[in-house]
DNA sequence: TCAATTTCTTGATACAGATCAAGATTTCCC
DNA sequence: GGGAAATCTTGATCTGTATCAAGAAATTGA
């Protein structure tokens, strides 16, 4: 990765203290990698090699269900990490896809590299730990608001909150985040003020 | 704590190498207590003062919906830590009850002396970063099944994997985890053989 | 630029699972 | 042990959202 990327990435990691030795290993080890629209960085059904931080883009993380239907779990974009974490840390083969639903500028490390990481600079553990338990609580909010929340309810907050999110993400993806069809979704936004 | 107590504790720490020094930090920093079935252990709307480790019995997660009905999260069995995660770690007002379904023995610790083993022994983020990370890979996996597949599934799913659950917890229990109503379970213990 | 493809909209209909109701069974606790 | 309370069962009905269908609008790529 290139030095300019630096100052992004090492705003991620706090509360770490980023030295200039650390800055080096993080340079070493993070690869540029960029994505056109639509093209996969992930497919399910092989081991994902990489973790993954968001330069530039916005990702879908997804699965096919039984019937053929992408079941969206998530989005990220820039500034954040992005990943298929339990195929990345468990070295097993992926349920999901993660695709680029806009031209990403993405950086990468390897499985090896990201523990190379953790053992040489015990600190990044306490990242590690904050990082996976805030991943946690928002994941633990999504599932409440499915199982808790009617579609309309689950629109109106989205759409208040993310207000712009139709200018970067096809609707149907929206949809399926929200756990609806496209024509309900539909629906809604013909009917329901937020 | 109890001496007694350790074995079961420091187990549950795996991968952390439990000094005797630790051991003797353990024993001050957690405290044991009982709650008899059907007893609070967290309510919501309270700041949660405690993370769980469970000694004996078995606990609901669970919330409250705008309904009025529970909805529950998940469950907590002996030689697994337990908790409202959130709540705890914010020190923010928990959306969350915890409530013995079963007798329950716990080990309970307090924010601080948490925050303090972590600060004394730095090695504790490797679990604390695993410890998440695992919870996480679990929640998803939940998360996908409630979005991927129908009511009898998850219950087809649930009774093969856990054939004896029913004899320790309610069975309107079970149903929420399950997210469908007492009456929808109850017809598909009736009509389908798993 | 424009034809092909994909996405979005809107209506008609279907259905899984919720809701309501009421009796049967189990559990609780005095 | 026995009456009260909670839980479970079963039937009838309802409903939010899915499904199917077909035309309109937007996007894509050659």
């Amino acid at each position: 990765m290139q030095v300019a990327q630096l100052p992004l990435l090492e705003k991620a990691f706090a509360p770490v203290e980023i030295t200039s030795q650390i800055q080096e290993t993080l340079c070493e080890s993070w690869q540029d990698k960029s994505f056109k629209k639509g093209e996969f960085i992930t497919e399910a059904g092989r081991i994902e090699k990489y973790f993954y931080f968001v330069l530039e883009g916005v990702q879908a993380l997804y699965l096919i269900d039984s019937k053929g239907d992408k079941v969206i779990l998530g989005f990220s974009f820039a500034g954040n990490f992005s990943g298929v974490f339990d195929s990345f840390l468990k070295a097993e083969p992926s349920d999901f896809f993660l695709e680029a639903l806009l031209p990403s500028k993405m950086l990468t490390i390897s499985l090896d590299r990201y523990h190379q990481l953790f053992e040489r600079y015990p600190e990044f553990n306490v990242w590690g730990k904050n990082f996976m338990e805030n991943i946690l609580i928002g994941r633990i909010k999504r599932e409440v608001e499915i199982l808790t929340m009617t579609a309309e309810e689950r629109y109106t907050q989205f759409m208040r909150r993310c207000p712009d999110s139709l200018k970067e993400i096809p609707q149907k993806y929206l949809a399926s985040y929200l756990n609806m069809k496209p024509e309900t979704f539909s629906r809604l936004r013909a009917s329901v003020d937020y």
